[in-house]
DNA sequence: ACTTGGCACTCAGGGGCAAGGAGTGCCAGT
DNA sequence: ACTGGCACTCCTTGCCCCTGAGTGCCAAGT
């Protein structure tokens, strides 16, 4: 029902108006591109297009502009990746190699993604319930306060203090830390609940109150917390786009860290590059926004997303080529840390 | 020069100004405000305040607008800062009360003066080489890699991987840990360097380049790192608030830490309330906004600071007075932790 | 020496109007 | 199935004029 000319033509509009930010009209598109056909062909074709929904015209002798259905079809059909240039590849090595800890990288990461895409970038840390645990330390810093340290096959460092029910000899800091790592080491934070469920057995009946109040807390820390530690940068790339809504709207969107969780999606495997355009977004002020997210992660396994938030009217192929490259990067850099 | 009326009308000017964001004419002071005078009065009065450049027209035939000079007579001279309401005062209380770490105070706390005073809030975190040592931590995770953690009296946490030059053993680093703390337990970490200076000597000549080591990255992570770690929230006041200049350099101004720290000036006591009009800034692009900050800590001594930023047209005694308490309240909330 | 009312002047903002131009839909011809 | 021609729509721009808010100045009053 669509040729590949009516294809074509449909194509030539996303682009033209992704760098124009003006309705394309069909004279301007047979100049612009080599289609062979007169305008008055091209204007049939876009009848048809809009009658389908794919393209739209603000106002009665008007160019016409893609509809978020439209965006979609030359996502999924039209487009290819676009690979970064060298100069990029480059850029990116050398700015994420710097990093010397989980908070540069995350940082470092989520400036470059903005400043590549000119759009803003959002990063999640690599959630905590997927890494897995590389050491656990316990520190007594009082007489009924104990610190404890986790620290993540990601780089992830979690500190809290707990309130002991009662004093606890070094000694026996010594042997729960010990049980601990035993009991926790190399184990997906997912699975700890049921890696510690039989430590108190473990431990003298002396100590079990203290145990009970550690693990309780090392549970919580795990599970309860922290999940959605999320960051974003480049909101001023934002200010020189016009919305249709009002720039408030997506600014305040940005700030809540739930609206942001949802907008990146599920972490699925590693590879998968997800595109949501306009409405498609599951928050109202982002209507006229579009996100592409990719999962990064050490293995195969994603451990979080990270993406770009930019108006519907974006370069797709451009930012989903930085998005993919920036995402494997970061996921070397973790692994190699 | 300026008689009390004089003053009165700047007053006016400022609040009206302030409050209706439309320059304001002699007629509409004189109704809004009772100042017993006539217009015409009131006209010859702002002759005055406009050669002496307190005040300036966009046009003629237009009202007057306040210069930094005016707002700046405003600040210092013609208000006083305004306390919160009770409920203000017990939202702070319980929002902050539930903070859990440090991380999650400050990110509190940037997120309750956004919402307090509509404005763009920054926030500081405390500055280490100010605060003190609470606690150092060495965990040996490898043969050759040992953990770094290190904790302050302000509840911070900071923590760095070590690559020793040779396996150390297990007693060796009890050993050096009990001589850290020994050294800086209690010690600001400004006066470190001089803590440890001695310290190598007291160290078996086996685990001397260990040691070296060690202390090297130590000093480093006080010194070097993180002394410029600050956080802002709220843009999305900025959005409804139409800049002379674009939006756009506001926005690029609050992503650069450094700009951020500048802003923000340097720390002195921590009662210090200090406001920064227009072009009292340090920086280009902030001509037309203004900061107000004060310092906060536990003791006398400031530990960082936090303020808010906003168009020069802010009402400055409420957000005087918000800076000024919320300031209070996380000294008083770092303090108790 | 201030204060006041009166008055002429300035200028931004808005409505109305016409010209220009980009773009469309439709139709008849090839 | 494509194309050229043509009438039509309607946004944009520029222009003009008017209105209203606000000013500066002056002369008179206290």
């Amino acid at each position: 029902m669509l040729d590949d000319r009516k294809l074509a033509v449909l194509r030539a509009i996303v682009e033209d108006y992704v760098s124009t930010n003006e309705p394309v009209g069909s004279k301007a598109l047979v100049e612009r591109h080599s289609l062979g056909v007169s305008p008055a062909t091209i204007r049939n074709d876009m009848a048809v297009l809009e009658e389908q929904g794919y393209i739209t015209q603000p106002h009665t002798s008007a160019g016409r502009v893609p509809t978020d259905k439209g965006y979609r079809l030359f996502v999924d059909r039209l487009s290819t990746i676009k690979p970064l240039s060298a100069a990029e590849r480059r850029a990116i090595e050398t700015f994420l190699n710097g990093a010397y800890d989980l908070d540069d990288v995350v940082s470092r990461t989520v400036r470059l993604l903005a400043q590549l895409t000119r759009q803003v970038a959002v990063v999640q840390y690599p959630s905590l319930s997927r890494s897995a645990v590389r050491h656990v330390e316990l520190v007594p810093v009082a007489d009924q306060r104990l610190l404890l340290v986790l620290i993540t096959n990601t780089g992830r460092v979690e500190q809290r203090v707990i309130e002991t029910p009662a004093p606890v000899s070094e000694e026996s800091v010594a042997h729960l830390r010990a049980l601990l790592n035993t009991c926790l080491d190399g184990c997906r934070l997912a699975e700890a609940p049921g890696a510690v469920a039989d430590l108190p057995e473990q431990v003298p009946p002396d100590d079990r109150p203290v145990a009970a109040t550690v693990l309780s807390v090392l549970l919580e820390t795990l599970v309860e917390k922290h999940e959605e530690k999320i960051v974003f940068a480049g909101a001023a790339n934002l200010a020189h786009v016009d919305f249709s809504q009002s720039l408030r709207e997506v600014l305040e969107a940005l700030e809540e860290q739930v609206v942001l969780m949802r907008l990146l999606g599920e972490a699925g495997d590693s590879s998968s590059l997800t595109v949501r355009i306009g409405t498609e977004n599951p928050h109202e002020g982002l209507r006229s926004t579009s996100v592409v997210a990719a999962g990064y992660g050490v293995g195969d396994q994603a451990l979080a997303r990270l993406g770009v938030l930019g108006p519907t009217r974006m370069d797709y192929p451009g930012t989903m080529g930085a998005v993919r490259a920036v995402a494997r990067y970061v996921g070397q850099i973790l692994a190699g840390s």
